[in-house]
DNA sequence: CTTGACCCTCACGCTGCGTCAGGGCTGAGG
DNA sequence: CCTCAGCCCTGACGCAGCGTGAGGGTCAAG
């Protein structure tokens, strides 16, 4: 098969292939004339080589995972998971940013150096640990630490889904009357996702208190794991559902 | 100021101010030598670069909007976001995949290309729109176009909150028998929201019945709502549901 | 005078191709 | 036979945001 064909086939461009062709990743035949020529052994090695890269991994790590016949993939595969999480953090954080510099800019429509005060701040809330120190005595601090170690990544995906669902449900009920059983009702599901989290630890939980309660800096107790989920209207809402609950 | 001592003091190296000075960025005055001297101004201007660098906006776009005194900074944030949240999809379409692989990698521990595929799998799954021109013929996907229209945020709000909880039952069943009450009831309510989805027209129905027949291509008919939700054991039990009921 | 300690300006390196630029081989039509 | 279209080839620069030397000037202390 020629470049064009086989590139369409895999999709993928006939430069890359080229480039491919030259890191030594995937040496195609050729013929007298020079040109290239692909089989079906190829095209398997382009798909995961296609694959690899759709992770992120760089194709210089591809290629020597495939030449070592994907022994040390397992690891690979963890590291590049932890890379792409962090990446997903700062996206996340930039995204947040972005929305409250929109509201602030929303209203008042005051532009120039405000909003982007704005920004700074929720980059600097943000950026290092600094902001749970303010909201976290240290012994508080160390009892987290030491939850964090417990946090299996079962654990971890099941109270992902937990937050997952009832950020849907919140979201879908944000037109509910804030004293409604409805509303109520999220609430206690809310109370008692985050009381796992703290594993109803009183300490932990003033702090999070705390937290509630100064509401321009809300980040999220669950952060983490509840990246998907900046909507802050959601947030709002269950503030005030919490404030009237008690 | 000298450029390490304002490096420092705004969290970035000598290396970028020279960076940024070349690109007209920032200019900082000249000593008699040619060293930089950074006023508070420069301080001032730096801070809001570095922030909207945070927000991955190039440099060459941030020195026009600084240039211009960010009058278009509100569209420029919301473009900015809308790609962000384009790159988190992706980021979390990687993840999850990622996940897929390690989690078919671990019990068995055969390697190779097995994973490779799983990843691939997931990957084409969600990947581009091309599995909708396969199934639905131009005029459909013409009236598929249409009703994006009136797919209003509330409403794209509830399906997908629907799906959400839908999801999270069949993924709760996953151990039932198919032909049971539950698991039936559990198609019915699919069928609803695919019917809700397709708006009830026929042509569109049809495309669909093809997708699930070919079982090895398939991705969501909401796909775009239901990103996280991409654990394949869902779609293969209900697959089978699907058929004993008829 | 020498030695640091800073400062400066090139200029290449990295990642993954896109995009010309300059040329070769081949079959169809004039 | 010539030419033009169409597909193939190999360089090589461009882009983003700096990191990282290389090579060299300035100024004060020893």
């Amino acid at each position: 098969m020629n470049v064009q064909e086989f590139g369409k086939l895999a999709g993928v461009t006939v430069r890359a292939l080229h480039h491919y062709d030259r890191l030594g990743l995937l040496r195609p035949q050729r013929t007298d004339a020079g040109y290239r020529v692909y089989s079906t052994r190829d095209l398997e090695r382009l798909e995961q080589i296609v694959a690899l890269k759709f992770l992120g991994i760089p194709l210089k790590q591809i290629k020597g995972m495939l030449d070592l016949n994907g022994l040390e993939l397992p690891d690979a595969l963890r590291m590049q998971r932890t890379v792409l999480e962090q990446k997903r953090k700062l996206l996340d954080r930039a995204i947040l940013a972005i929305r409250e510099a929109e509201q602030s800019i929303g209203p008042g429509r005051r532009a120039d150096s405000a909003l982007l005060t704005k920004i700074i701040e929720v980059i600097e809330m943000q950026n290092d640990s600094s902001w749970s120190e303010k909201y976290y005595s240290p012994e508080a601090r160390a009892k987290i630490d030491e939850r964090r170690k417990e946090w299996t990544p079962e654990l971890q995906a099941q109270v992902s889904k937990q937050w997952t669902e009832l950020f849907a449900d919140v979201e879908a009920a944000l037109g509910e009357d804030p004293e409604s059983e409805k509303a109520q009702a999220l609430a206690v599901r809310w109370k008692a996702l985050v009381a796992g989290f703290t594993g109803g630890d009183p300490e932990i939980g003033e702090g999070l208190n705390k937290l509630y309660a100064d509401k321009a800096n809300w980040p999220a107790p669950a952060k983490e794991q509840m990246a998907p989920f900046g909507n802050p209207k959601v947030w709002e809402y269950m503030s005030r559902v919490m404030k009237c609950g008690g």
